[in-house]
DNA sequence: ATATAAAAAGACCTTTTTATCCTTAAATAA
DNA sequence: TTATTTAAGGATAAAAAGGTCTTTTTATAT
């Protein structure tokens, strides 16, 4: 569904959401740590989960990653999935035709139009506080 | 969503069924010129499903690849996919954690369920039969 | 029988994705 | 100010996906 770079992002942004809301920052290692990736290949998705503001991220001892109250409420998983995948999976065609649409449809066009919408909704429904509560009290887990 | 040989490969097996539909057998160069294809890579993903069942291959002059009637109607999109992408897309996590269900559940778990579900459910509904009769009068396209 | 036409099979190449390593920049505490 | 700690950035490597090329096998028509 999503690459593997957008899953480690999600998961990343879940446990700083985490530990913001106990207002605290966490280093990249912590992070990974917490969610069992890549120490270097999760510093360039942070980098790029900063660039996109869905993340802060400050340098020097006791820096690390945070997000502001504001952006745990505001930030949806739709977010994080467009700044690292794109939008291809909410707009592309499901057989990967370019010029796919109501007019020229390919053979799934239709059936896929329905799942597409459902994921598109629920992705920009979930907020990083919805996910980030249910791990903090133990529903949820990152790891394994 | 899928794989590109993935893509091919629906694409292939409905443009075969309509020629199928037609008791016409059709060449892999045909299938690749159809569906805009490299003919190489196509020929691969045909063996996969020459292999799987899901095609009838003839090899010689007048060769080529076909569906029987039976083929035709209960082979479904999940079939493809489940052959090339396997069954990740229906059963993998979210979040791609190894160990994620009902008891221990990845922050998305039960959102994902919906999702998975839907598309599994269309997928399986979904016969080449149908798909071919909207090739065949124009309605769809695989092109573009 | 033989030439031919087609798929099967296997070796190979290219691009993208995933991952690592090393250096640089910035912030903090002493 | 300086040592230290942390993220940023760039170069590189490994793995996977996507794609090509050549040879072999099989069937057909002549």
């Amino acid at each position: 569904m999503f690459s593997k770079a957008c899953e480690y992002g999600i998961k990343a942004t879940i446990f700083i959401a985490v530990k913001s809301l106990h207002d605290q920052r966490v280093s990249l290692k912590e992070i990974a740590e917490e969610i069992d990736s890549p120490v270097a290949f999760t510093a360039k998705i942070l980098q790029l989960l900063a660039k996109s503001g869905i993340v802060d991220s400050h340098k020097g001892p006791t820096g690390g990653f945070q997000m502001d109250r504001t952006g745990i409420d505001n930030v949806k998983v739709y977010d994080i999935v467009c700044a690292i995948d794109g939008d291809k999976i909410f707009n592309g065609c499901g057989l990967g035709l370019k010029h796919c649409d109501a007019e020229h449809p390919c053979p799934v066009h239709d059936k896929f139009i329905a799942i597409r919408d459902n994921l598109t909704t629920m992705l920009q429904k979930t907020s990083m506080f919805e996910l980030a509560t249910g791990l903090d009290i133990g529903l949820t887990q990152l790891k394994r």
